[in-house]
DNA sequence: TCAAAAGTGTTGACACTACACCCATGT
DNA sequence: ACATGGGTGTAGTGTCAACACTTTTGA
């Protein structure tokens, strides 16, 4: 833009309202869990849709997307947890009011807060990913989008333990990617290839956890230092991943 | 956003300018090079700038890249080409003079035609990435997102091909890899590599061509049919990869 | 006949899958 | 005792980097 010639008056352009949308993740008793709310009015009233909303006129996208993940999910600290820009979607008429172009994130929460069926939205609730069914607008596409993008950075990024507690054991991350990409894994494989991952994971020293209520009580570890995955931890070789 | 119970005005808000910024890539002598114009006007006059523009009121971010590329570089038949979103930057006083939100694209052409320094920006070129340094706003940071997305996507997609000719000899693409990546490769195991990948590349039929004016001619190839590259071409393990 | 570039073969190191097995705990 | 989940060992297989080698061309 800024190599044309323009006159930058504010108004000379039809104004785009500029959004962010929210996919907001977790994973709750085995399955992968979306946030999402009701829909109270026209169009698409009574539907379920990503959270998201306007950027305010000195704010960024980033600083949107944590804004209104607070608001609607009460999350008091937001600053440590995973927030990842996924793409902007601009297709005109993609909102059939007017211009919209809205940036998507997706965000990864370990333990799901209550969401509080904030402002006017109808609710607010956690759903599963598999059967949210149709949303609105273009959100089944960003919803399969964020998806897509979090299966992929399992496999080369730390990003698993997004989904966990600070302190973990290695069953419960063997979870998150079962769960992610709906495969099961070898245990003894899994708990090798983590722990030859330099900086993925750190033994918290000591303690141990019980998960199912029997069985041997497992360690626990807490996130490395690291952000990349090195050698990645690659899914199940189906014979042609697309 | 459409989940709050905002009126709709459409002038209710501070306007956002929506643009595309456009990292056009392609390899010359060897080296990675980006396409730039220089700036006319005050900010950064004189200064080397991605090229991009403005939506139009009906058209979405992408439609706007490909109208953007075919004014900057002439290029006629803009269908064909590779044209990846990278993110959005909506850092708010990115641009001194008002609100602008962009979304930026890395675009990858095998041969650079002559840009015609188009419209009122002073000039346009082709200038090496490498020593294009300090660019208007962010500018830096996106060719440098740009280059990063780009050498990844090479490892795991049939990318490279979009900066060959459509008919190219294995040195050609073996070229890409090494200018992207900044690294030297092992030629008899690059080859074996990229003819194991399914649809990576297809055999043009007893074609051949010399490459350094002497040598044995080497064997053309076109772009297979798949996107996704099984088993992916890593670059050397540099032991931590960040 | 030599240099340069394309293309082939081989080998040893390593990584990974698959599975058998042992350990600790609650009922 | 036994079921349940955590954790260890190991053999067979495959993959890959490294490098020696052959082939085809122009000068």
């Amino acid at each position: 833009m800024q190599g044309t010639g323009q006159d930058y008056d504010k108004y000379a352009y039809e104004p785009f309202a500029v959004t962010v949308d929210l996919a907001v993740l977790t994973i709750h008793a085995g399955a992968l869990h979306v946030l999402l709310v009701e829909r109270g009015q026209e169009p698409y009233a009574g539907r379920w849709a990503l959270p998201g909303g306007f950027l305010l006129p000195r704010e960024s996208a980033e600083d949107a997307a944590r804004r209104e993940l607070a608001e609607e999910t009460g999350l008091a600290d937001v600053s440590g947890l995973h927030l990842e820009q996924l793409r902007t979607y601009s297709d005109p008429g993609r909102d059939p009011r007017m211009r919209v172009v809205s940036v998507a994130f997706a965000a990864l929460l370990p333990d799901p807060p209550e969401p509080h069926g904030g402002g006017d939205a109808a609710q607010a609730r956690w759903l599963p990913c598999a059967t949210a069914g149709p949303l609105a607008f273009d959100h089944d596409r960003i919803l399969a989008d964020a998806h897509d993008r979090v299966g992929a950075k399992l496999e080369y990024t730390c990003l698993a333990t997004a989904f966990c507690p600070p302190e973990f054991t290695l069953g419960e991350l063997q979870q998150v990617y079962e769960t992610v990409w709906g495969t099961a894994l070898d245990r003894p494989n899994f708990r090798r290839k983590v722990l030859a991952a330099p900086g993925f994971v750190e033994p918290v020293p000591g303690a141990a956890r019980l998960t199912g209520g029997r069985g041997k009580p497992a360690a626990l570890y807490r996130a490395g230092g690291a952000a990349a995955l090195h050698p990645p931890l690659f899914r199940p070789t189906t014979e042609g991943r697309p």
